[in-house]
DNA sequence: GGGCTCACG
DNA sequence: GACGTACGTGAGCCCG
């Protein structure tokens, strides 16, 4: 409830009309870029009311404000006169239809909209401004137009937006040479040319304003018409008495305008973020959308009022069941005037290269959703019984048909959560759906390290949204079932829910991508990888089945033999991959010394603690055997093969864009980003990933490049012209340490030196690098001392980059990513583990960026050659290529990888890419 | 399903 | 002065 309109308040009227034309005359005939809607008015027109609303930030602010319109139709005014008004010239046929969103605009301000069939805004504005000058307030009116400064009294004041000039008394009296209340007279006998107000002909406003001085007003002045000495004027008014008067009854403005506004309704109040937002991202004006968002400090509004942004409530009993042609053209038109549609595919797998399609559903507008089931089934529950075909069910064909041209429509923005995942469903079935907004990289781009990007994170965190889980439809364990056996009723609750979701997502977060200032990071690095990565994912890889077969067999021996050896050793059988019945074995039965039990109450039995048991005893030694051929086996040469797709004889892995917080990638189903490498044994894995015959593996990856990036971004001299002059770096580390000449150096010094390199990246600790280097905790302290006395600007880097995350809440690469440090002022361990994250995130995450960067050229940069990406392993980029065309990708590819940081940022080390090939990537790389 | 272990950069 | 500590991932296995 507001307080009644009176003293102390201040209300601002706004001349809207006069904003339109200004506005529009005042900038080039601009159109929306999507549809090409004129919208240059409108633009102005925001320009204007953003402006304004910015200037009451600092000035003399108003308590209430309206913006007030003409309303497209005859007045009164035209019954006392035909000609009122006649010769205005027609509206420009692109401005009519900007009216009706300048009204928008207004309201997606948050600001009182007022017209009045009938009436001008003129009348309008007078009425108000008589109620609000009689309950007690004060009034601005917000216009140049010189008919209104007749209102100009006690109470009423006028601003000329266009000089920023304040009008009162004085300022009218300059312009009419009468006071504000005989400003009608002198219009009434001056006519107006422009409104085609008659006046008495030959008298301008200077010689009215003369005789109204003279005469005292205009009634006076017509019945002593007679004494004006001046022939010329005497007869002008004798003669045109009657046209005088109807010119007062013209441009006198009525006060008593019948309104059904109250003033308590304008009182002044904060845009709404989230309708601001959307008109403006809806008109497509993108400097604006900015300038609103940062003024509106979009984020803070939007994440502390996302359940009251997001009026619209969830109703399950909303959604559409569309099971016919006419519905589908309905939603698909609905679509298109719209101009974007949030997608969702509902499939039998997660696995996108085997699931099948099994309904899409859409969504255009928050809580309108539908769902369109193409191939549920039912039955098929008996032994015998095939499950049929859900009858109703559009035919998949067809719809996909009709879907086809608007998911590939240049102009239709096709909005998803995870698209890579339907875009490869629909990829299946030949639709390539572009462009594309994707929620699920918006809230990487925005939210990195506070949370996950999954659907039901996201719906529950921004929308205050639990949505149905996807166990309630399917069941769980064995007794799951997929999607295509939901009960159509089920389905399009579930189906439609996730599509409604997403849009509101997507409303929610695209603007806060500007107000964050992630939108490039999303736009380069996030949204454009979406086609790049599905691509490689669809293409696979050629693994050999064979290769990893004998291996598992082989490997299979060596563990049975190992196995009875270490059981043996134990002296009783026990199952030697459980890491709790070793703890025993080692420590309670055989006694041997340094057992350290874990949370869970189990002795700890890692690597590194059976390598030290190995010098007192054979048995860690061989566990130590065991365990790596168990985890090459189970881990690589079994499960691989599992992953072979049948249709393509290849391994097809997913790259999640969102799966490390520092923007790396990473590689699920399988994880083809740890093949072994480091031990001979496991490294003969990678000869199963094969080249077809005819074709070759080419291997490209960045060498050392977190080290030149901390070499660039720590602004390190030393490292830097290492790099320059292609010096081995952890040599060099060790001559500027340890003062030793990097020819004939001892290996175990470089050694040291490199761990150290990297311990630099990982934030380094005395504590760390001691157990890495295996040697006393103080000798590790004493080379990290030193190595930041010869090198202070890392420790300067280190500092700052800590004080950085303390005073942003997060830390960011050179591309502008940004990952999120809660941590960073937690208390104990926790506080070191976020210390050296917020120190390793930049240099790992600006390492992401630049080969996301040379993925995303990547296409285009080997469109001419008779290659593919297969896969990317961080700072590998892994390529199938005609075997004479092996020379051409290498050059062309190594040139994009190289460059890739260009021409955003120049980094001050140069970026060198090593290339190797063969027939497997074991020899590749 | 959490914890442990270990594969990668 | 003690606390605990290298950064980022995913998968398979054990075990409650």
């Amino acid at each position: 409830m507001s307080e009644t309109f009176g003293k102390g308040h201040h209300l601002h009227l706004i001349d809207g009309s006069a904003y339109i034309f200004r506005a529009y005359h005042a900038l080039p005939p601009l159109t929306r870029k999507s549809d090409g809607l004129p919208v240059g008015a409108v633009a102005g027109f925001c320009n204007i009311l953003f402006r304004y609303l910015e200037g009451n930030k600092t000035g003399d602010a108003p308590t209430h404000v309206a913006v007030i319109f003409d309303h497209s139709s005859k007045t009164f005014r035209n019954d006392i006169y035909p000609a009122y008004k006649a010769n205005r010239p027609e509206l420009p046929e692109d401005l009519r239809p900007q009216f009706p969103l300048t009204r928008d605009a207004t309201r997606a301000f948050n600001i009182a909209c007022i017209e009045t069939e009938g009436f001008e805004a003129d009348d309008i504005i007078a009425t108000l401004s008589c109620r609000a000058r009689d309950a007690g307030g004060q009034v601005t009116i917000i216009s140049s137009d010189k008919d209104l400064m007749q209102l100009v009294g006690d109470g009423v004041g006028m601003l000329d937006p266009m000089k920023n000039k304040l009008i009162g008394p004085d300022e009218v009296f300059e312009k009419f040479g009468v006071a504000p209340n005989r400003v009608v007279d002198v219009q009434s006998l001056a006519g107006d040319s422009v409104d085609n107000v008659p006046g008495a002909p030959g008298i301008g406003i200077k010689t009215a304003a003369l005789l109204i001085q003279e005469y005292g007003d205009l009634e006076t002045l017509l019945a002593r018409a007679g004494e004006i000495k001046q022939p010329k004027r005497r007869e002008s008014l004798q003669d045109n008495a009657d046209l005088i008067r109807i010119s007062k009854r013209l441009v006198q403005l009525d006060c008593e305008t019948p309104l059904d506004v109250t003033l308590e309704s304008m009182v002044v109040r904060l845009p709404d973020a989230e309708p601001l937002m959307a008109f403006l991202n809806q008109m497509e004006f993108r400097t604006l959308t900015k300038r609103v968002a940062d003024s509106l400090k979009v984020a803070v509004l939007v994440e502390a009022e996302a359940v009251e942004a997001q009026a619209v409530p969830f109703d399950h009993s909303k959604y559409d069941m569309v099971t016919d042609e006419g519905a589908l053209q309905v939603w698909i038109d609905r679509i298109y005037a719209r101009g974007f549609v949030a997608v969702d595919t509902e499939t039998t797998s997660l696995d996108e290269m085997r699931a099948e399609l099994v309904g899409v559903s859409l969504c255009v507008e928050a809580g309108q959703a539908c769902y369109i089931p193409l191939a549920h089934k039912a039955g098929g529950g008996d032994l015998f019984g095939a499950a049929k075909l859900v009858p109703g069910q559009l035919a998949l064909e067809r719809a996909l048909a009709m879907l086809q041209p608007m998911l590939e429509d240049a102009s239709i923005l096709k909005i998803g959560q995870n698209m890579k995942y339907d875009a490869k469903i629909f990829a299946r079935q030949g639709v390539d759906v572009a462009p594309i907004d994707d929620t699920m990289l918006m809230s990487s781009a925005l939210f990195a390290g506070l949370h996950n990007h999954g659907m039901d994170t996201l719906a529950e965190r921004y929308l205050g949204h639990a949505s149905i889980p996807i166990k309630q439809l399917l069941g769980a364990g064995k007794a799951q079932i997929t999607f295509d056996f939901v009960p159509l009723e089920e389905a399009v609750k579930y189906a439609a829910e996730d599509a409604d979701v997403t849009l509101r997502l997507w409303q929610l977060f695209k603007p806060q991508l500007h107000r964050k200032s992630v939108t490039t990071v999303y736009e380069v690095l996030e949204r454009p990888l979406v086609p790049v990565l599905a691509q490689m994912e669809m293409a696979g890889i050629a693994v050999d089945r064979d290769t990893l077969s004998r291996m598992s067999n082989a490997f299979a021996q060596k563990m049975a033999a190992l196995e009875d050896e270490i059981q043996t050793l134990a002296g009783r059988p026990f199952n030697v991959g459980s890491p709790k019945q070793l703890g025993e074995i080692l420590f309670d039965e055989m006694g041997l010394q340094g057992g350290v039990k874990g949370k869970t109450g189990a002795y700890a039995t890692g690597a590194d603690i059976l390598e030290d048991l190995a010098t007192e005893h054979e048995l860690p030694g061989r566990v130590l055997d065991w365990r790596q051929l168990a985890k090459l086996k189970s881990t690589y040469t079994d499960a691989l093969q599992d992953h072979i797709n049948p249709e393509t004889g290849r391994v097809h892995t997913s790259y999640s864009l969102v799966g490390a917080v520092t923007g790396r990638l990473s590689s699920t189903d399988p994880n083809l980003q740890n093949i072994p490498v480091r031990s001979d044994e496991g490294r003969r894995i990678r000869e199963a990933f094969v080249a077809p015959k005819g074709r070759v593996i080419v291997s490209l990856d960045y060498s050392q490049i977190e080290l030149r990036i901390l070499a660039h971004v720590a602004d390190i001299p030393a490292l830097k012209q290492a790099f320059k002059d292609g010096i081995d770096i952890h040599a060099m580390t060790a001559a500027e340490m340890f003062g030793v000449p990097v020819e004939g150096m001892d290996p175990m010094v470089r050694r040291q030196a490199k761990a150290i390199n990297f311990g630099v990246i990982y934030g380094i600790s005395g504590f760390g690098l001691a157990r890495n280097l295996r040697i006393p905790r103080a000798e590790a302290q004493g080379f990290i001392d030193r190595y930041f006395e010869r090198f202070p600007g890392i420790r300067e880097y280190m500092d700052a980059t800590v004080q950085f995350a303390r005073d942003n809440g997060y830390v960011q690469t050179l591309f502008g990513r940004r990952i999120h440090t809660p941590e960073i002022n937690a208390k104990g361990p926790a506080a070191g583990f976020a210390k050296r994250a917020a120190i390793n995130a930049p240099i790992q995450g600006t390492a992401a960026d630049i080969i996301r960067r040379a993925m995303v050229r990547m296409p285009d940069a080997i469109a001419g050659i008779d290659a593919k990406m297969l896969l990317q392993v961080h700072d590998e980029l892994l390529f199938e290529v005609q075997e004479d065309a092996v020379d051409a990708l290498i050059a062309a590819a190594r040139g994009i990888m190289e460059g890739a940081a260009l021409p955003a940022v120049h980094l001050s080390v140069p970026i060198t890419v090593d290339a190797g090939q063969g027939a497997n990537w074991a020899q590749a790389h």
